[in-house]
DNA sequence: GATGAATGAGGCTTCATTCAT
DNA sequence: TATGAATGAAGCCTCATTCAT
């Protein structure tokens, strides 16, 4: 706080930044308990102090590292891509589903490291945990409103509460990634995209008899 | 200076005993990280250096800790009540996935806070990492094998790996008592078992009409 | 090196004037070892740089605002207000004394928390130190040619050192007003001022009947 | 706090008055802002950590040295000696004031930089000001009481606050003290002694011609 | 003249672990 | 077997001072 409000000239951004770059680094590599302010400092290649001119602690930091990832996950969760024809909406439906977990496993993947450190601190921290929450949130939020649109038009059963059912799902691919990428258990993205496109669409009522082609999925995405 | 091969004094027994249940509840209630030797020695009435005549290390007391932990949840999830009669083998098979969703839910509540800490200590040590992973294992394997049955009888659509689904819904379970019960989002327990289990039984394929009753698995389990 | 000889702009000069004036406040407010050049240059509105063009070091500014002090400290002492007529040359000597203490009280209690930060200071400088002494100096010395006047005229006994006393009735004053504004004992300042006086003055044999009147002392320093 | 409950072995004992001792050399050397903790540890010849087994702060072992000195300086003030025999009850009257003085003075002189660094530090610790206000306290109290025994016997001059007059003269001597010995103005402490004798008794009307001897005084003590 | 970024020495404190009794 | 004293590495943070712009 006592630093939010200074402005900062165009080499202090630049040093800030280096804080901040190297912060993710080094925690993505070490954890959060581990690092240390002087790792910090040394990967940013500046003195030990001058962390204290932008940063308060290294709580601090991490929260700064830990809402940027945030938001860029949210943003890559979010980023449609144009959808290619469907002649049949179920398998519209699906599609959409199986890519979006597609795009979200993926940029889980590119950020594993962190996320597993973020998890960890959640824990300890009132403020990020009430961060993570948001980001849930918005994800969580907007599957719920998808299947309530599907529970109108009777495409999905009635008789879960979307806001549950919401939940659940989000829960399924969010734990499949943490345990793919974080614990390190193998498994191949593209099929587990198409795995939990198809297990979240049949959970929910959704028409989607067996053999349904999701080979236009990754081409799609490439 | 390893202290697990010697053979204790039945006084020697009692400290250790006390040491252990000591540290479960200071590990729950502080974390890992914000736990030192000391409390552990505080909560369990002995002297500072009594400690490392039993342990080497709190992070060997902890692996002790969550190892425990693992066990008694493993039980908990296995140990099997007697299933009521049902004409339709369906909703039988609901009713025993929804039973041990159930099941799983209240062990989980019931062990959060260490969960919680186990779960987040799992991320810097290997020997915890591994531990966790067995667990997991011991139950998605059953998972595993029931899909594998279930879709060589035709109940279960055939065209998802039963590993992958597997691992998929056991996490759909897991996470979603993660976020319920330590982060603290509100869920009225029952509901989400109920949830969980139609989710999960028709994500299969299993045919589960709306308005299943889950009405006699509160009541089987009260 | 030394800032001190540099000639200043008029721009320099209301710098610099801020910087003394930020600094003798914030002393007054926080300590010599609480104060911060960071403090001193955001309370005059100046960047933190700016500091060392105007001086070498915080001590050096403290000496500066201490020395600042003294001279008015010692100014205020001697600035002689007209003597009112009296009839009892004795009468007179005590109204003198007394008004001094008063005079000397006053502007105590108006720079009580300087003082309060040099005396501290005093003890870690030898600069200050001196500079102190010297203030001591100036006032003691006047009371001693003043004792040694009244002991030649027979006013007072000729028993004790002039120098001692002196010295030892500069310090009953002085470390009144220490206990009195900067400890926070209770005293009433003209009370102060009118028992000070007497005491300074029969200590040394001046003959002042009981039930000296003294109201005429604070109706001349309204 | 924390520490004060706990029971020490008699090593322990031995260790923390290595570390009492230790840090009242220290700190009368080098002043308490000067001193650090690792100062104290080095001086009393143990490991840096285990100061903090003992003491949890610098600012507590100080307050423990204060404390301990201001005991024994008021011990030291009131432990009387026998008074010899004297025809004229204002003679030994004053002879008692300067005695006092005298064994102040020397006390006074035997730890004048404690006390010096204890003066410093009187500002910026509330507790610390407290214990010094007892300590001053219980020495003008006393006087306090003579002068009120003294005017109600007539000795002493009734128009004069005996709490005012009791600080005034006490202040007298404490500083006289604090100037002699912590500012090293130059002052024989016998002639001091009498003198600030003579000048307290005579200030409160206490009859002492010119020419007391003071002499049986440093004879009794020496 | 002024700014604010950068430096790095130095202080405080914690705590896992070892040791003497 | 238990105790509690001792250790010292390691981390966090502050701040007087210098430097580049």
């Amino acid at each position: 706080m006592s630093h939010a409000a200074a402005p900062l000239t165009a080499r202090g951004q630049r040093t800030r930044a280096q804080l901040v770059a190297a912060a993710a680094s080094v925690f993505a590599r070490k954890g959060y308990g581990e690092t240390s302010v002087n790792d910090i400092a040394d990967a940013a290649a500046v003195a030990h102090g001058t962390f204290y001119r932008y940063f308060d602690s290294k709580e601090q930091i991490f929260r700064e590292v830990a809402s940027d990832l945030q938001h860029r996950m949210i943003a890559a969760r979010f980023d449609d891509e144009p959808t290619p024809e469907f002649s049949d909406p179920n398998e519209e439906m699906v599609w959409r589903i199986a890519r979006a977990n597609l795009v979200f496993l993926r940029s889980y993947r590119d950020n594993a490291d962190l996320i597993a450190v973020i998890e960890q601190a959640v824990l300890f921290s009132d403020e990020l945990r009430e961060i993570r929450r948001l980001a849930r949130a918005a994800f969580v939020d907007r599957a719920q409103r998808a299947i309530e649109r599907m529970q109108a038009r009777g495409i999905a059963y009635n008789d879960v509460d979307p806001h549950y059912a919401a939940h659940a799902l989000g829960a399924m691919v969010d734990r499949f990634a943490y345990v793919t990428f974080v614990l390190g258990d193998a498994f191949e993205i593209e099929e587990a995209a198409r795995t939990l496109g198809l297990l979240w669409a049949r959970a929910l009522g959704i028409d989607a008899p067996e053999g349904f082609p999701i080979q236009r999925l990754s081409d799609a995405l490439t």
